[in-house]
DNA sequence: GAGCACTGC
């Protein structure tokens, strides 16, 4: 290993780090700066006072690379060199090269913000703008001005616009480091092919009938069915979304066919809707697709899209995850942080989500009441802040744990963090089958998907958590076991921050029927007070309340029933809300008017301006953002006319119980 | 009555 690019460059990589406390490094695939990197920092004594970090955005890579570097120091893994992903740990006092995910990172700095146990701290992959990576590049800037005299930072990636990074830095130096990968020569077609599934099949073909061998790689927007039946000799069709652009390796790729394509999931801040598109790839994409061809030999690259398309409408980097997401959680983590003089408005990002992003977070925040009317984060919100998870789920644990419910929450929230991996990837010989053992599975009592989520759980505990039993319900194994883990980590955390001996328990008793699931549908009624949605008068159409208005229907799959009228509940609370075919709200919970009447007390007297320190004084960037505030209409609830009395009928009622009390 | 890329604490 020690012919690799970086290793000649070590002088002067070593020179610049002592001169500099942040500096980039772009090196291509190949170049080694993964696991060398942080070799030659070692050997140059930069982890006698304290340990150096290397961050990835997926586990798989913190801990393979991490195997590959204790393999090359002649040391086992958790010794000199270990590894942290979240459930495992394999570091020891003796550790000095630590690899982990960003998001151990992030969870490591929130109990100790100038994270001191580094001296070095290596953000690796930042091309690929992962969310937690565009945190840390944040969190990074504040740090290094604390810690001038005792951290280097370092921020390497493949393709990086490495200028942009520079002078968020403060113009800190670039090296640039070359890959050894070998050449890839590019083919564009000369126009715009109306169907790129059909264009690439015809191009694979053309490609198996005129090239010699090796095998191809084709990149489309999901795993469509269209190579079959295979081609009669031994020459390889790969298709492959973009996950091998950066998860997989495929050995023995000779050929790509890139469809320009990919597909992308949006949040709006308006609607409160994700939505999956498909949509032209960026050019550090493009190439990132292309270099797959040329990691074993000399290889070739077919792009479905003319050369000028690429120059003029391709977008130099794909949008970055913090513009595309719900920022929520993020917004919690930096005002948990307590970070001085902390605007969230004003917080240094190398691309700043929009305005409308960071104050649909603050009233998300807001209605579950992790921050008060004024911003500031409430004592409630510290401790959700400590889970990892999404505020409504953390919120709602919070309030099972006043209900006496908290086992049963555990549950139901381990679920969600598994979901999509529960259930087998469909396919034509299983959806029959599918169909046939949900049945058999238990229906959640009509009150909704939570409910069943909870009620699966409980099933496989009371097999002992038997694997056949997953198998014969054609749940996926390895989704449970993950579900199992999650839960054990939640149970251990609100045992910590509840300072308690907890009754965390899965329950083995046998259910009684519908009331015993009241407290949970309140406690996640309230979790959910910014997922809360109001049917229609005389349809079963919903209305998500405290978005721009906008009629969103039940998923098909949700086990939640209507009563003998056909119609259902009047009031439910969702998880999450997908534009597909329809807008439609996925896993829903009913909910009772009475949990509801002081959430919609609560959105009627929502002030974003006030939310995000209106009263701050704000510099000339802030002037502009704040005006555009002050002139939007507040999203508060108008509830339909004839309903408008009902509702103000219970909020009396309500206020007038409380009042007695 | 739908049908959804990929990660992570």
């Amino acid at each position: 290993m020690g012919d690799l690019p970086i290793v000649r460059f070590e002088e002067k990589i070593v020179e610049t780090v002592k001169e500099n406390p942040v500096v980039v490094v772009i090196g291509e695939t190949g170049s080694g700066k993964s696991t060398q990197l942080p070799q030659i920092l070692y050997r140059r004594g930069y982890a006698k006072s304290g340990i150096i970090a290397v961050t990835q955005p997926r586990r798989v890579a913190a801990v393979s690379v991490s195997r590959r570097v204790a393999q090359e120091q002649n040391v086992r893994i958790g010794e000199e060199v270990g590894y942290a992903i979240r459930f495992e740990d394999r570091t020891s006092e003796k550790t000095r090269i630590k690899y982990l995910t960003d998001g151990v990172l992030l969870r490591e700095s929130l109990f100790n913000p100038e994270l001191n146990q580094y001296s070095v701290i290596i953000l690796d992959e930042a091309h690929e703008r992962s969310l937690n990576t565009d945190i840390l590049l944040g969190l990074m800037k504040r740090l290094i001005k604390w810690r001038h005299s005792n951290l280097k930072v370092l921020i390497t990636s493949a393709t990086l616009d490495g200028g942009k990074v520079s002078r968020f830095f403060s113009d800190c130096p670039v090296l640039t480091v070359p890959g050894e990968l070998f050449p890839v020569e590019i083919v564009h077609i000369s126009e715009l092919p109306k169907s790129y599934v059909e264009a690439s099949l015809k191009k694979a073909i053309d490609i198996h009938v005129r090239e010699p061998e090796g095998d191809i790689l084709i990149f489309l927007t999901g795993q469509v069915r269209v190579f079959s039946p295979p081609p009669p000799n031994c020459r390889r069709f790969i298709v492959s979304t973009n996950i091998a652009e950066t998860s997989l390796t495929v050995d023995g790729v000779v050929y790509v066919i890139d469809s320009g394509y990919v597909k992308q999931r949006q949040y709006n801040p308006s609607t409160g809707m994700y939505s999956l598109e498909v949509v032209q790839i960026s050019k550090v994409q493009a190439k990132q697709r292309a270099g797959r061809a040329g990691r074993t030999r000399p290889g070739k690259c077919y792009r479905l899209y003319p050369s000028t398309v690429y120059h003029d409408d391709f977008l130099d980097a794909t949008i970055p995850e913090i513009q595309r997401s719900s920022l929520a959680g993020t917004v919690l983590y930096l005002k948990s942080l307590d970070l001085a003089d902390m605007d969230i408005l004003k917080f240094d990002f190398l691309d700043s989500p929009s305005v409308e992003s960071l104050e649909d977070a603050l009233k998300q925040l807001y209605l579950v009441d992790a921050i008060d009317e004024n911003g500031s984060i409430t004592s409630l919100g510290r401790k959700m802040a400590e889970l990892p998870l999404e505020p409504s789920l953390s919120r709602t644990l919070l309030e099972a744990n006043e209900l006496d419910c908290l086992s049963q929450a555990l549950t139901v929230v381990s679920m969600l963090s598994a979901e999509t991996t529960l259930l087998p990837a469909p396919s034509k010989s299983s959806e029959k089958k599918r169909r046939h053992t949900l049945s058999n599975l238990p229906d959640g009592f009509g009150l909704g998907d939570h409910i069943q989520l909870l009620q699966i759980y409980e099933q496989w505990y009371q097999t002992d958590y038997n694997i056949d039993w997953c198998k014969e319900n054609n749940l996926q194994v390895r989704g449970m076991v993950f579900v199992r883990d999650v839960r054990k980590q939640l149970s251990q955390i609100m045992q910590k921050i509840t300072k308690g001996s907890l009754d965390v328990q899965t329950s083995n008793r046998r259910r009684g029927g519908k009331q015993e699931y009241k407290s949970l549908r309140k406690a996640l009624c309230i979790g959910y007070a910014n997922q809360l949605a109001e049917r229609m008068i005389r349809h079963n159409g919903y209305r998500p309340l405290g978005f721009k208005s906008e009629l969103v229907q039940v998923h098909p799959s949700s086990v939640l029933k209507s009563d003998e009228d056909g119609m259902l509940p009047n009031y439910v609370v969702y998880h999450e809300l997908i534009v597909t075919s329809r807008p439609f709200m996925r896993n829903v919970c009913a909910v009772e008017m009475r949990w509801v009447v002081p959430i919609l007390a609560k959105l009627d007297k929502l002030n974003v301006f006030k939310l995000s320190g209106g009263s701050s004084q704000p510099d000339n960037q802030i002037q502009e953002v704040t005006s555009t505030v002050e002139k939007k209409e507040i999203t508060a609830v108008q509830p339909p006319e004839d309903r408008a009395s009902m509702i103000q009928a219970a909020r009396e009622r309500f206020l007038a119980r409380k009042g007695q009390k």
